[in-house]
DNA sequence: CGTCGATTTGACGCTGGTCAAACCTTGTGG
DNA sequence: CCACAAGGTTTGACCAGCGTCAAATCGACG
């Protein structure tokens, strides 16, 4: 697909685990990307650090100096709230960019922590733009990443505006389900990498009422639920339900 | 309506009504561009169109052609979610950038809608890019424009986490206020330009909640409001009702 | 001055937050 | 390999905050 070019001297076992060879490639950054271009980019990334769990890549009032992707793993980012509670902000799979937080004032605002065992790649940001302004397609891939990050947190919101708790709760799962199909996990059958309690803090939610919202589509028959075990039956009831036909699950009054 | 531009020959006139001149400059994209670079971004702006109320700058599905930049008078932007409910995403007030919405996909996803006689003025988003690429300290305060808008975002997920109704009503009058400061307009006597609606939408409330949030705060003497004119009597308490200081209101229970 | 929409106020019931306790899962050490 | 401990998760009971329906009042504009 990609014709390789030889320009200066490559290093064959590097490249072997560049991003060029990324399974990720067609998700991360480098989408888009030319080869030769490509080539440049590479030359600035920190590929494949390890982050414990529980580790942080940075916190509130860290400079920005890189923006990381996950490589492995999974990420959450939280702000704490004036009265101390943690707020959960968002949670990043493989391919997904994290750290453009600190864009607005060059400081991050919020801290971003390993779920489990991770992995990253880093990307020093003044490098990086520097690069992007000399190549137009990576300056373009850029924004779109960026917009990209505007739409997950415009999603996040239309979850908290829907009143309903279970019906959040539906739209998490759902919406958990679609992003880890496009990493090319399966989306009927997976390990929650978050506790109850980061959902609920995700959702603005009680723990209680994230567990009985799992119990009820349980008990729906819509998933079966063991601890973090998720495994969806009725894949298409959880779309619909997740999409606000709420009437399904029991007629109880009529909507407008 | 719309002016043609002729890029080669400047005109004086026209210079003089430009964003050089403009009240809001340190607020807008041209913050921190140099002189020089300033006038390059001036030959692709086009200023202050005028927008009725209830007109639409973008709607869903539109084609990002650009961005605006209110002018005067404010906007909001919304989307309807799958059960035809419109969901208002933001307030935008003179200085704040509409539009970076599309950047991801290209394309709009929500529409933007004045709220009062408005005026806007509108950068064609092909020929900024490439402008941006050029001009360094443009291409970063554009930068810090999406991360403004970011960060904008962030907080109106901290107030929708925020569970107690009142509190999010506070929240949103301190923030209001706050923001019109920046603009240079007082922040404790001003007049609302957008429904109680809007902000029920906005905060994820049923309208009447708003309602009885404005009159409780009244009834404690922090604010006194009549419509959609509202002044701000004790600007400290409203902080600390926003910031979540909520037992000063009643000791009702003690809260961890 | 009248009409229409926006806002306020009231009454009522359900959803979901809170407190509390039981249960399960995972990791550790014997 | 099993026992124990420490979180994490589920379940239950209770009630208050807020959404809903309804009606009155206010304010803006013709």
């Amino acid at each position: 697909m990609a014709a390789m070019s030889a320009p200066d001297s490559i290093d064959l076992a590097r490249l072997r685990r560049s991003c060029a060879k990324c399974s990720l490639q067609q998700l991360c950054l480098p989408a888009g990307v030319s080869a030769r271009e490509l080539e440049q980019l590479e030359r600035i990334v920190q590929r494949n650090r390890h982050v414990g769990r529980g580790e942080r890549l940075f916190w509130p009032g860290a400079p920005l100096t890189g923006v990381f992707v996950a490589r492995e793993g999974a990420f959450k980012t939280t702000v704490l709230d004036e009265s101390g509670e943690e707020q959960v902000l968002g949670f990043h799979l493989p391919g997904e960019v994290i750290g453009l937080d600190a864009m607005g004032t060059g400081v991050h605002r919020c801290e971003a922590v390993a779920l489990g065992e991770a992995q990253v790649c880093e990307i020093p940001f003044d490098q990086l733009t520097t690069v992007a302004a000399q190549l137009p397609s990576l300056q373009q891939q850029l924004m779109r990443v960026i917009g990209q990050g505007v739409d997950r947190d415009q999603d996040h919101l239309g979850v908290l505006v829907r009143r309903q708790a279970n019906e959040r709760v539906a739209l998490f799962l759902h919406g958990l389900g679609e992003r880890l199909r496009t990493v090319g996990l399966s989306s009927s059958r997976f390990r929650l990498p978050m506790s109850r309690e980061d959902i609920a803090r995700y959702l603005g939610l009680a723990l209680e009422t994230v567990s009985r919202g799992f119990t009820r589509l349980q008990d729906d028959g819509v998933i079966e639920v063991t601890g973090r075990q998720v495994e969806v039956l009725d894949p298409e009831r959880l779309t619909r339900m997740a999409h606000g036909a709420e009437e399904e699950r029991n007629a109880r009054r009529g909507r407008a």
